[in-house]
DNA sequence: TAGCCTCGAGTTCA
DNA sequence: CTCGAGGCTA
């Protein structure tokens, strides 16, 4: 074949074999079996192995990269690729489009119409085509600067080489944006590759789709089905479109697949009902999606509207949040906590859960990690229990790879690499070292903390700091330290260093109960505090009580007695208190007066869930000032529950124990009644602490 | 001594 | 919220 012939055969073959990948990746409607599509592939290759100066770069054979990338190179973007606002529900859908239109001065009548699309699960990418050629490829990075992975992406076959159209139309520049993802049924393909090859395997979809296009070498990326939707246009010259819908038909019109369901709808509630209706049919897709993004159509008002740093004010992301999800275990970290407890936490990558984006989570202790079979490495399904703390429900065992470690629990403290220890029957292990550094900073923590000393102010960049710089070694340091000292630690000038003076000075008016617990004896939480110091009258009392003594008070038994008396008999700790005294701790007792009202004398009250009009502990200290009692759980023994929303495990027990269960209204008006019918028949108890 | 009932302690993210 | 463990009671 002489070079002429060649070089018209190639160009022949290469405008089929982009129509047919086209037809086939695009519009899933083949023309030609795959067979066909082969025999033409390699006719092509063929011409230019024997003429290689006429492989232009939107051949189809240039989808495998051959030559491995070194590193990637950072790629600027142009215009910043923004972030989307989130919504969770209707109501902030209506927000947003009540904002909308104050910010465009139409009046609350009036309705935009909104563009809905699909909110593919995958990573954002920037394609630049210039004269209609794909010149680079990039990742979104942070939104300013991503990576340039031009020939990963053209391996991708939805992704057009050349934009369709005649030349002469052809906008001389143009940056196309959408996203790239993998099918369910490829990632659980690749995944069996990966371990096959004993390699990690990828949480998610998404984690798959991202590592396969950060791959060095673009034949690995080449051998992973991914796929890409085109959904926005950033820089461009010469294209202009009047909304959000004629942008998609245009990105359609030159070669990209774009995501069919999608629904003009005018006004806000009509984009609500289509959200709404998406969300239980996601499911049937093929592909992870996380939502719907909702977009103001006209492109006039967008511009108007524009965007702050970080999101556009013309668009928003309604999220469907996953109430699970998987994701990989890639280290177990030991955490040290104020006792010396050995807590190992679960580092994952990170995954959106419930509307958080979730990384950690305690795996409790060791006996918790074997009876789960937790490994490194392992493919985990996490849930956040009552909606906030992420735990890990089971491992994922058919993502095994074998190569999965196993924790062990370290014998030297991460931290001060003192002894640990496990006694015989508990669960927890334990640092033995008293002036772990991690533990001194927790136990000062514990002190300062809200329903301790409550020294505002004082957090654990702040303690951090006292503690690392041996300001601070014992709590009762916190009443010695200068305005000078205080000014040495980062991030702290006056206004803040005088906040916390203030609020430490503040603290040093303090019920006895309060310091007992906010010294940080094992076994004594607040409640032992406050029975402890009720019954002994003052802290000095409680100090001078022997063990015996102790354990005679109701609800102490050998444990607590035993361990109050340790602490109070350690010369150090002696010596803590003395200075506490020396700085002039004012110890004042509580004159709460209890009303014995009918309703609650007596009784057990359990408060759950989130309240809208008091605190949870606003709601248990009404209770007890009646004569009640506030317990934290549910039992046979309970009288009431009082449930706000939210409320999860103890009102489903509630129920099922057929213990009463009020609302935060009912239960306020139970109060109100209390307190007006106090003077007949509540009799009044006082309840006094004699203090010295 | 077993089996409840509670309390204590640790925990995540925005 | 959950789990472990101390205290109380049958």
């Amino acid at each position: 074949m002489d070079r002429e012939t060649a070089q018209k055969r190639a160009e022949e073959l290469r405008a089929l074999l982009n129509r047919h990948s086209y037809n086939y990746y695009v519009l899933d409607r083949p023309e030609i079996t795959d067979a066909a599509y082969d025999r033409l592939y390699h006719e092509l290759k063929a011409i230019e192995e024997i003429y290689p100066d006429l492989i232009s770069p939107d051949s189809p054979t240039r989808r495998v990269g051959a030559s491995p990338l070194a590193d990637f190179a950072p790629h600027m973007h142009r215009q910043t690729m923004l972030s989307l606002s989130n919504a969770f529900g209707p109501d902030d859908l209506r927000a947003f489009d009540k904002r909308a239109k104050r910010v465009l001065g139409l009046d609350a009548e009036a309705s935009i119409e909104y563009l809905c699309e699909l909110k593919i699960d995958g990573l954002a990418v920037s394609l630049t085509y210039t004269d209609g050629m794909l010149a680079v490829g990039a990742t979104r990075g942070n939104g300013i600067a991503g990576e340039d992975v031009t020939p990963n992406l053209k391996t991708i076959r939805s992704i057009p080489l050349r934009l369709f159209g005649k030349q002469a139309g052809m906008p001389s520049f143009v940056e196309i944006r959408g996203e790239v993802f993998m099918l369910r049924s490829e990632f659980e393909r690749v995944n069996q590759e990966q371990e096959e090859a004993g390699q990690p395997p990828f949480a998610n979809p998404r984690n798959a789709a991202a590592g396969s296009i950060r791959q060095k070498n673009s034949a690995v990326t080449a051998s992973r089905k991914l796929d890409f939707f085109a959904y926005a246009v950033g820089e461009a010259a010469g294209v202009s479109f009047a909304d959000q819908a004629s942008l998609l038909e245009m990105l359609a019109a030159r070669g990209f697949r774009t995501n069919t369901h999608r629904n003009l709808c005018r006004g806000i509630e009509e984009a609500v009902l289509y959200c709404e209706e998406w969300r239980s049919r996601k499911d049937d897709l093929p592909y992870d999606t996380d939502g719907m993004v909702v977009k103001v159509n006209a492109v006039d008002l967008q511009r108007d509207l524009g965007a702050t740093s970080r999101e556009p004010r013309w668009a928003i992301a309604y999220k469907y949040p996953a109430l699970r999800a998987n994701t990989v275990i890639r280290d177990i970290a030991v955490q040290v906590g104020r006792t010396g407890s050995l807590t190992p936490v679960a580092i994952m990558d990170p995954v959106e859960v419930a509307g958080a984006t979730v990384s950690r989570a305690t795996l409790h202790n060791e006996d918790e990690i074997r009876r789960k079979d937790i490994r490194i490495g392992d493919t985990v399904i996490i849930q956040r229990a009552g909606e906030v703390i992420p735990e890990v429900v089971e491992v994922v065992s058919g993502a095994r790879t074998g190569e999965e470690r196993p924790f062990i629990m370290p014998e030297a403290c991460p931290v001060c690499g003192s002894r640990v220890e496990r006694p015989e029957g508990e669960v927890v292990a334990r640092c033995v070292g008293l002036s772990c550094p991690a533990q001194v900073k927790e136990r000062i923590l514990h002190f300062a903390s809200r329903n301790a000393m409550d020294i505002e102010g004082l957090g654990p960049a702040q303690v951090d700091q006292l503690t690392t710089k041996s300001l601070v070694r014992d709590p009762a340091d916190l009443y010695y330290l200068t305005l000078e000292e205080m000014l040495t630690l980062d991030r702290m000038a006056e206004k803040s260093a005088g906040n916390l003076l203030r609020s430490i000075e503040k603290s040093k008016q303090v019920t006895p109960e309060r310091l007992l617990f906010a010294l940080g004896i094992r076994h004594v939480g607040e409640h032992v505090a406050r029975i402890v110091t009720r019954h002994f009258g003052s802290l000095e009392r409680v100090m001078a009580a022997t063990e015996e003594e102790l354990s005679r008070v109701p609800e102490i038994g050998p444990s607590i007695a035993r361990s109050i008396a340790t602490f109070f008999s350690d010369q150090e700790n002696r010596q803590v208190i003395d200075k506490l005294n020396g700085a002039g701790l004012v110890m004042q007792g509580v004159r709460e007066a209890v009303k014995e009202s009918p309703g609650f004398a007596g009784k057990t009250f359990v408060f759950t869930g989130t309240f809208e009009t008091m605190t949870r502990e606003e709601a248990e200290a009404a209770a007890r000032s009646l004569g009640a009692h506030a317990s934290g759980s549910v039992s046979k023994k309970t009288d009431c529950v009082v449930a706000g929303p939210g409320a999860g495990s103890k009102l489903e027990k509630a129920r099922s124990l057929g213990v009463a269960v009020l609302t935060e209204t009912q239960y306020r008006a139970m109060i109100e009644e209390a307190n007006q019918g106090d003077g007949e028949a509540g009799k009044e108890v006082q309840l006094a602490l004699d203090m010295e």
